[in-house]
DNA sequence: CGGTAAATGAAAACCACTTTCAATTATCAT
DNA sequence: ATGATAATTGAAAGTGGTTTTCATTTACCG
């Protein structure tokens, strides 16, 4: 549970006129706690729901919008039709997901190269880029191993 | 209308043997058109109604399924809730797509870096890399020129 | 404390897409 | 050609994640 990211997160959403609702505080907490990545609206409600059981899924979904307006969430795509959520940033800034197509597991990795394509691509296209997705898909290691053992 | 590749996907559903209907047909002549890219079920839909109005938007869905199975169109998401479908390999192989955030217009790019990424990621991970999917968005210059008029 | 506007939650709506199923039709053997 | 057969079609209903509605509750400020 990382305290900074909890209270810095409380004072911006105070400072911008929000109410500090214990729905609120409770979605806030998931996500500033070590386990929380990469969580859907469901998932989050399932997690909420032991500690806190008057927390409706349409109050999630409505945390998760309000949160990422005001730049403390992330919204993600793994294309699999859930829209997940993390702390803007992450653990380690700006990065990009590599999921398994079996187990689901998932991979983080930097920036690296994209920054200097979208450079490359301004000039060519004459867009001003305001962003990128990418996602790769493949298969971990663990489960390519498995599925060879199957044959 | 590029009749090569109309002729060639007719040629693929025979040897397979799907039946080669009107609907089918209307399907894959709209997408062997010149200005068909990108295009939804709905769009493809609505641009096949004038010719062939006895096509179901349900039978639009098979056959962009079925095209895609077979290798005839690739499907394609610009992450706004819509699947798109474009021919496979669309003009010039395997390219990805920089979408204005204000009218939608399309620039098609190369894949440049992307695979020397995934070679990085393949050795640190250890997944087997199956695909990747990039989509960047930004302002294309006519609506960013647009955009500053209304200063 | 009240007054007030924001926030909540149950239910219904939304919407792209898929499934169901009875009717139609392309294909092929006769 | 003709008929048998299984694939295909389309209207309607279903699916499932997400959003909207609206009456009720509540955090906040004076
Ligand atoms: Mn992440
Ligand atoms: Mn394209
Ligand atoms: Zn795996
Ligand atoms: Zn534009």
């Amino acid at each position: 549970m990382k305290a900074d990211c909890f209270d810095d997160a409380l004072r911006e959403l105070r400072e911008r006129g929000f109410k500090l609702t214990p729905q609120r505080r409770a979605v806030l907490e998931l996500f500033c706690s070590d386990g929380a990545r990469h969580l859907t609206a469901q998932q989050a409600h399932d997690a909420i729901r032991g500690r806190e059981p008057n927390v409706g899924l349409v109050t999630v979904y409505r945390c998760l919008e309000l949160f990422t307006n005001v730049g403390i969430l992330d919204k993600i795509k793994f294309n699999d039709g859930f829209d997940r959520y993390e702390l803007h940033g992450g653990a380690s800034g700006h990065h990009h997901h590599l999921v398994c197509t079996e187990c689901g597991h998932v991979v983080e990795f930097g920036d690296c190269l994209i920054r200097s394509i979208e450079r490359k691509l301004e000039k060519m296209s004459g867009f001003c880029i305001e962003g990128h997705w990418l996602e790769l898909i493949g298969q971990c290691r663990e489960c390519r191993e498995r599925t060879e053992e199957d044959d």
